[in-house]
DNA sequence: TTGATATTTAGAATGATTCCAATTCTTATG
DNA sequence: CATAAGAATTGGAATCATTCTAAATATCAA
């Protein structure tokens, strides 16, 4: 989780893009969250961040994340009421939850699926965004 | 909201099918459930029961709309972290939520979507259940 | 009718998230 | 470089949907 100068510029300059001031707790969640494909809760990220080396409050982590979704840069799962998970994904894409381990995958949705969805809604009804979740089982190998 | 006894007995009907004792307190909130095709939360759920002779208390309401979804009598949806909703609509359906309002709208789902929908599935992947939730806005007239 | 089991209930507890008000940063401008 | 105005960070309190608890009540098979 150390960050090179190069790495850090691509942040600084990801967050400027997305019209938010580069902090440095902002600059290390994005790293964080952009440093593996998975998707985890506040909580989660907050563990991550630990090595910041002053700290990092969960306060923080929080401001950090909804600015981020806002701004468009991550996007938010939720799964029932369980806490918010963050995805850095911004392709459109599903997600499917395996219920024997909780863990949650992406899947790519093309875009004749999408224009299939957006015709089955009535005349009228403009969707500004879509969420589709699975949850079922996997036999795959890969943990 | 009062019952004939023919109602009654459909209702005690479908809460024996679905394994549940028939209750004063689960018929009473089955019928204020059925007696509208919205989605309620709990709260309004609640509201929407207080016609009941002695009352009901809020714990009930949790617990009867807890078994319903449990045995199948009802579906949940859910938008973000927002109070959970209660669906008595059991056809395979999709959400649109339109943000003006608030409020929740069954869209058909047709099966070739279902179809076209598990087929973007990788192998090994074994859905239970889906759920699709739009959220937009709305030009209709009907309010 | 009665006993075994299930349901109802009020209120306390939980837990994710939001709010608050004080401190610390960032950055544009002189 | 110094500074001031606005932004971001922070720990802790507050919120609020939901779950838990344990005691009272209801259901139903025998």
């Amino acid at each position: 989780m150390r960050l090179n100068t190069t790495e850090l510029d691509r942040l600084k300059t990801s967050l400027k893009q997305a019209g938010l001031k580069p902090t440095r707790q902002r600059e290390h969640v994005l790293s964080v969250l952009l440093a593996r494909r998975d998707h985890p809760t506040v909580e989660e990220v907050w563990q991550r961040s630990r090595t910041l080396s002053r700290g990092i409050s969960l306060a923080t982590v929080y401001n950090c994340l909804e600015s981020f979704v806002d701004s468009g840069l991550v996007k938010q799962v939720n799964y029932e009421r369980e806490p918010t998970r963050y995805c850095p994904n911004l392709r459109p894409h599903a997600h499917f939850k395996d219920q024997e381990t909780g863990r949650v995958y992406d899947i790519d949705l093309p875009n004749e699926v999408l224009i299939q969805l957006n015709s089955i809604l009535p005349e009228g009804f403009r969707p500004e965004a879509i969420e589709i979740s699975f949850h079922g089982r996997t036999k795959t190998q890969n943990s």
